[in-house]
RNA sequence: GGGGGCGUAGCUCAGUUGGCUAGAGCGCCACGUUGACAUCGUGGAGGUCACAGGUUCAAGUCCUGUCGCCCCCA
């Protein structure tokens, strides 16, 4: 480069990132560090990114699930392993279709009038326009995925692979086509699979109808249900086996109202007496549990439904192409009419909705493709109980293994026309059906041209549940695949646990042998500030390219990031963005400035560390804490901890570099008259924000990186290329830490005292420290100059007196710090002070004295534990003390 | 109906295998332009850790129950 290094002199004094957050994604990706390479040889590192819908706009909890990825790879990428976030998009099949079919609506049309082809091509068409736009967004937020293997679902690998497992699924019988009942929903006319089926409690009624005993004049059976349209479709009435109140209709048949047919009354295990009165009707095509007993009995399939879910030629004419809810009316009113509905009761009860369209589900009896699913559920659970596959928050582990224990079968097929079609040909001619890989010409069996392929598209999870190695290069034995499967973490949201995660599971254990990620960290869901789900429909979401524009991408990251702990919830508040996000910026802003003020010190040579003992106290203290900050960040990002991860880089940074370190090296720093002084606290201030830097990277990769870019001696021309730091034990220093930390506490009273009593900024103060233990002297000798300058102290004593007008504070040591304050003290004021810390330390030493008087405390528990709390009563003892003796000199009673 | 989570400062949340005077950020009060930062600094107020039992030398932390909120499954 041309020009010369960027230097600290040239910083403006606000954190500014609208000014260089694209221009340095830009250097990144065209460098190209987001490419990883399969052949370095180095330990690899893989997350496979949850794939958005590809006509999706990014939303906050797009913006969570990638900053965690994000804040993942780019760490153990620092850590030199080689780091590979794969990205890509998911086809959505339903949610893809109904857009696309609203827009047609908007024309008048359906997707009837266009046909298959034209309409799979003006779907095409709106990916094509919209597709994308969500990657460019994960991009503008900082993303480091590896651009250049983007996948697609409907990409002709992903494609491939989907065929392959159903192929060999097929061939194993584990994919199979039968007729069953399925959750059907009426406006997207498909089946859908159960997990896609949302349950909710909805207020109904309870109608109490009565069937006509045959053979036995004037007796009813009563049976409540909460659909009485359905009973056009029963079939049978059941009661417990055991219920003798009802033993006399055993074998009997009864007459079914309106649909005018003879129904018998079977007893099946099922049936619970203490619903409603214990009889049932039986409606085998329009209820998963009667559709099971429907097969134990051997009853009749009437099917009343058209796949809207008008009523089917089945019924009597009067109610044929009514809505099932027009229907239900028609057919109370015509039972009231008859004398056959006893009573209505409120009722509540849980209801199947449409996890795209939200449609009461209507259960149907179709012809459907399913995947058995006992087979594999068995190896996912064993992966899971022997460990190979771990959940945070663990708890997640049981709904998963109690998931798995219950499961059922998948159904897969689906009435759409968007997304992969199902690989079978049915024969006209010799009714073969060909299950094949490669499309064929002819049929296999007879040679038949007269071939037609099966209309029904699979299920999107079904492709997804490949991704692991699909996206990879699966089934053809990659380079990639070698390298890179199986992956290590997987990041996503607990709703999606069923869909996708447990089934990723399943099909990496049964085609790649091993389970594809061992970590699998679900995180909390983004709501508003009143605690409910973001949401389109209820326009409470926040955008977060809205947040990146005003506050930047590392303001929205760090926030996200602290904001959620470990299974919890993260609250934004989507009216104030500034209530939002300005802990973020704030911080940024910090850290900006913390720079600006020292790379002006960092200019010119900056020699190297020199060793610990040749430091002044300040250099050891930091450079301990340094090392307790990294081992800190370190292991909760191991843990998956990411807010403590955040708050401990944050405190690190903040309250130790520049509340303490800053302010105590600067007389150093400015002082040209002793280069050794000044020379170490550069080479120290260098390093400790290199450091930093390096700690909040993963976080905030774009302030640090323009930050970092600045520093002298680096080795590396990027940050993302940088280390993850580790320093050496040797900078722990307990001595160091344990000096300053009287010299802090001592400095907090006497800020305490000078505004207690209004102490004017510029006016010095004379102080006096009694019973200073030897930390205590040895920080102020170390540190004097400066510290005096922090209290504002103009001359410090250790052996003056301590009498006349003045204020008084006693550290934890026992330590007195006495400060005359002629003019300005307040004996009553000073009383109650010196009474109030007085109390608190009584409660302390009681407390404390309470527990070592018990013979059991100090039997029974460990002897360091005992010990520890006899030398904490002496301390307070003493502190409390000196607390009293000087009550009493100011007139204490 | 079955399972799970949560309840700690006014708000949002930390608090690891029980053991330092229970913490942070925001908000609030007071003071403040002290060689980077008012998107800041310094000090302060504010908590019977939902409630009731139990285990233990010791419980915010473990167990049981109650109340309240939320989620998943059927």
């Amino acid at each position: 480069m041309a020009k010369g290094q960027p230097t600290g002199s040239d910083l403006p004094p606000r954190f500014e990132p609208q000014g260089f957050e694209t221009s340095t994604y830009a250097r990144w990706s065209e460098r190209g560090y987001f490419g990883a390479d399969p052949r370095s040889g180095r330990e690899p590192y893989v997350i496979i990114m949850p794939p958005p819908n590809v006509t999706a706009e990014l939303h906050m909890g797009h913006g969570l699930n990638n900053t965690i990825q994000d804040v993942l790879i780019r760490w153990r990428r620092m850590q030199r392993r080689e780091a590979l976030w794969v990205p890509g998009t998911d086809h959505a099949g339903i949610a893809t279709q109904n857009v696309v079919e609203r827009r047609l609506a908007a024309e008048g049309k359906t997707r009837w009038d266009l046909g298959r082809e034209e309409f799979v091509e003006r779907v095409w068409a709106w990916v094509h326009e919209t597709g994308g736009t969500i990657l460019d967004q994960l991009k503008a937020i900082g993303s480091s995925a590896d651009w250049s293997r983007t996948c697609f679902t409907l990409d002709p690998g992903p494609s491939r692979a989907v065929r392959e497992v159903f192929v060999r699924w097929y061939e194993r019988g584990l994919v199979y086509r039968g007729n069953y009942i399925v959750n059907w929903c009426p406006r997207c006319a498909t089946a859908l699979a159960n997990e896609e089926v949302e349950h909710e409690e909805t207020q109904g009624s309870l109608y109490y109808q009565r069937y006509p005993v045959l053979g036995a004049e004037g007796q009813y059976v009563v049976v409540a249900t909460t659909r009485p349209e359905t009973m056009l479709g029963d079939t049978a009435v059941a009661i417990h086996p055991q219920d003798h109140r009802h033993q006399g209709l055993q074998g009997k048949k009864v007459w079914l109202p309106l649909a005018e047919r003879e129904i018998p009354v079977i007893t099946d295990e099922f049936v619970d007496p203490e619903f409603g009165t214990g009889i049932v009707k039986v409606t085998p095509s329009h209820d998963p549990n009667d559709f099971e007993i429907g097969l134990r009995h051997d009853l009749d399939q009437v099917d009343i439904f058209n796949p809207d879910a008008t009523l089917s030629p089945a019924v009597p004419e009067r109610f044929r192409g009514m809505d099932r809810f027009a229907a239900r009316k028609a057919v109370v009113e015509a039972l009231k009419e008859q004398g056959l509905l006893e009573k209505i009761e409120p009722h509540q009860h849980s209801v199947g909705h449409c996890y795209r369209c939200h449609t009461p589900i209507e259960p149907r009896v179709s012809e459907q493709w399913f995947v058995r699913m006992a087979p594999l559920a068995e190896p996912a659970l064993d992966a899971y109980r022997r460990g190979e596959v771990r959940f945070t928050p663990e708890y997640w582990g049981g709904v998963y293994e109690h998931w798995l224990e219950n499961v059922r079968d998948w159904c897969i097929s689906r009435q759409l026309w968007w997304g992969h079609r199902i690989p079978v040909w049915y024969c006209d001619s010799c009714q073969a059906m060909l299950v094949l890989k490669e499309d064929p010409d002819s049929c296999r069996e007879c040679g038949s041209e007269k071939i037609e392929q099966d209309s029904d598209v699979l299920d999107t999870w079904f492709s997804s549940q490949l991704w692991p190695f699909s996206t990879l290069g699966w089934p053809d034995q990659t380079e990639d695949l070698k390298a890179f499967y199986p992956g290590h973490t997987l990041v996503t949201a607990p709703e999606i646990l069923f869909f996708w995660v447990a089934r990723m599971i399943m099909s990496g254990l049964d085609f790649m042998g091993t389970v594809p990620f061992r970590d699998v960290h679900l995180h909390g869901t983004v709501r508003d500030h009143m605690g409910r789900r973001m949401s389109k429909s209820l326009g409470n979401g926040i955008d977060p390219l809205e947040v990146v524009e005003k506050f930047g991408a590392d303001a929205l990251r760090y926030t996200l990031v602290s904001g959620s702990g470990v299974g919890a919830d993260l609250q934004l508040n989507n009216e104030d963005l500034e209530a939002s996000f300005h802990v973020g910026r704030n911080f940024g802003n910090k850290i900006w400035n913390a720079a600006r003020l020292a790379l002006p010190h960092l200019e010119g040579n900056v020699g190297s560390l020199t060793s610990p003992d040749r430091l002044e106290l300040a250099d050891r203290w930091i450079l301990s804490r340094a090392v307790r900050a990294s081992r800190e960040v370190t292991q909760n990002l191991e843990r998956f901890r990411f807010h403590e991860a955040a708050a401990g880089a944050y405190r690190f940074f903040w309250n130790e570099l520049c509340d303490w370190y800053l302010e105590l090296v600067k007389r150093r720093l400015y002082d040209d008259a002793k280069s050794e002084a000044q020379g170490n606290a550069r080479a120290v201030l260098r390093e400790v924000l290199d450091i930093s830097l390096r700690l909040l990277h993963p976080i905030m990769p774009f302030i640090t990186e323009e930050l970092w870019s600045r520093l002298p001696n680096r080795k590396e021309e990027s940050l993302m290329l940088a280390g993850w730091p580790d320093p050496p034990d040797g900078w722990l220093d307990p001595q160091a830490e344990a000096e300053l930390s009287g010299l802090q506490e001592m400095l907090g009273a006497l800020r305490n005292i000078r505004s207690e009593y209004g102490v004017a900024h510029g006016r010095e103060i004379d102080v006096t420290v009694r019973g200073a233990d030897e930390q205590l002297r040895r920080a102020i000798a170390a540190e004097g100059d400066s510290a005096f300058k922090l209290g504002g102290i103009g001359r410090l004593s250790f052996d003056g007196e301590a009498a006349g007008a003045g204020a008084t504070a006693v550290l934890t040591t026992g330590a007195e710090v006495y400060v005359p304050l002629e003019g300005l003290i307040d004996l009553g004021r000073e009383r109650a002070r010196l009474d109030k810390q007085a109390a608190e330390l009584e409660t302390l030493v009681e407390r404390s004295q309470r527990r070592l008087a018990s013979r059991d405390f100090v039997s029974k528990a460990p002897d360091q534990v005992v010990a520890q709390a006899r030398e904490k009563l002496a301390g307070l003892q003493e502190q409390l003390n000196r607390i009293n003796r000087k009550r009493q000199t100011l007139g204490v009673d």
